[in-house]
DNA sequence: TCCCCAATAGTTGTACTACAACTTCTTGGG
DNA sequence: CCCAAGAAGTTGTAGTACAACTATTGGGGA
């Protein structure tokens, strides 16, 4: 079953009816609906809004606030955490990070500068858990925010009984995209990042000369556990702004 | 109320029935009472076992999964996420860095290298929504691990209507230990992550001859939204470990 | 024997009701 | 005008019932 919300919602989230009214409440504050601190309805309003038992709002409530997007207060109401817009890059929400940038109001692009299937290097098998005789496809990008260039990433997919076309689709355009159609959607990720200074990660025209950059390391699980695909991201310093938030 | 959990757990919780719940299952899966990927107890069996209502339970189960400690499978029970210890580093849980280090059992150490009273500067006037006029509390520190330095940090706290004898205790042991004790434990936190070179960071024998860091700009607020105290943190490039999870 | 599928038991998800606990506003008395 | 008691509104917890989904089991057919 699947709720109408009475507006339209992007078919991306689906899962419990708790996890749809959570996805549409954070678009619905993200879109500044209400201001930071302001209350937002009551848990029976809201009920009554999306037509859905107060235990269901009261489950999605309960993730928001452990995101630390509201903030719950006992007989009282629920009231938006005052982060401004930060949390839009919040750096455990970051998944697609050229939706990250749409989201910002910029217009995002991507310069594919090498898309091979090679056989798995020693790290990557290692990552990836399987072995070095495993073919892999291996791609090299730049991401562009406004035509200027944030961040290089280097991305190795485990393409074992994975078709053709999708394949293609994660070479040509939104790799999130791809997975989704084949439900290989990644539901965890496990990353680390680093501080880097170095002349060879960079390429082309938009090279920075500082050669500083963030690094984030990643490797991305399936529900089941299984790793879908790694990747370093290295974005240039001072293009791309990472914002944590948390709660205790 | 507060519930007895029939086992020794310490008072440092509080809050509602279902955060002291959440408290106490997140301590029992940080301590390894179950491997990564094993089934917990039903929903049933935890309400009997804690004597509270299987929506006590599940407010806190929902709470654990946002935070990416479990995995609830419908019809199916909630599993632990196979992170490893990774998580107790995770950096939206990162608190008090020296009680990280202990945790991840090394040695915590701390060099004070200058500890003043002083009007406060243009941004910190602005982080700390006073005004320049104001005095604040200013620390600069090193932070060791096994005796070697592991990052550097610049604090600055508002010390209006804060006691002579707290401020001491700030400026010579642990942070939020002081801040606890006159009710002042800061629940949110706004954090930048940039990667950063530079010489005049570090210093002392230890200073690190790449200047590369991994800088942590904080603003620790409040439960009533007002900022307490902020500061960089300069962490030596390779020194430390971040990890991060993020769960869909 | 092996495989497939249907029945079944067990678990999480949602709905509804009722009341407790807490907060905020109102109101009236001093 | 101030303060305190009360009322109204909101979130927290309890309990029950059933829907939706998963995993297991066992029997029938090839």
């Amino acid at each position: 079953m699947s709720i109408d919300f009475g507006k339209n919602i992007s078919k991306t989230s689906a899962g419990s009816l708790g996890d749809q009214v959570r996805d549409h409440l954070r678009k619905r504050i993200l879109n500044h609906e209400w201001n930071a601190g302001a209350k937002i309805p009551g848990e029976f309003e809201l009920a009554d809004q999306y037509k859905v038992a107060r235990v269901t709002i009261r489950t999605a409530l309960r993730s928001l606030e452990t995101q630390g997007l509201i903030d719950v207060r006992h007989g009282s109401g629920a009231y938006i955490a005052d982060f401004g817009d930060s949390v839009r890059a919040g750096l455990q929400e970051l998944r697609s990070i050229t939706q990250t940038i749409r989201e910002m109001g910029h217009k995002a692009g991507m310069i594919t500068r090498l898309s091979e299937i090679r056989n798995a290097t020693e790290r990557e098998a290692s990552d990836l858990q399987i072995s070095e005789d495993n073919e892999v496809l291996h791609i090299e990008r730049a991401i562009t925010a406004d035509d200027e260039v944030v961040a290089f990433s280097y991305d190795t997919f485990n393409i074992a009984a994975m078709p053709k076309s999708v394949i293609k689709k994660i070479s040509t355009g939104s790799v999130f995209a791809a997975l989704d159609s084949i439900q290989k959607h990644p539901v965890r990720a496990r990353a680390e990042i680093h501080a880097i200074s170095s002349n060879e990660i960079g390429w082309g025209r938009s090279r920075p000369k500082s050669g500083l950059y963030l690094q984030l390391s990643q490797v991305h699980y399936l529900r089941d556990g299984k790793p879908i695909f790694t990747g370093d991201t290295y974005f240039v310093e001072g293009k791309f702004q990472f914002i944590i938030h948390r709660t205790v």
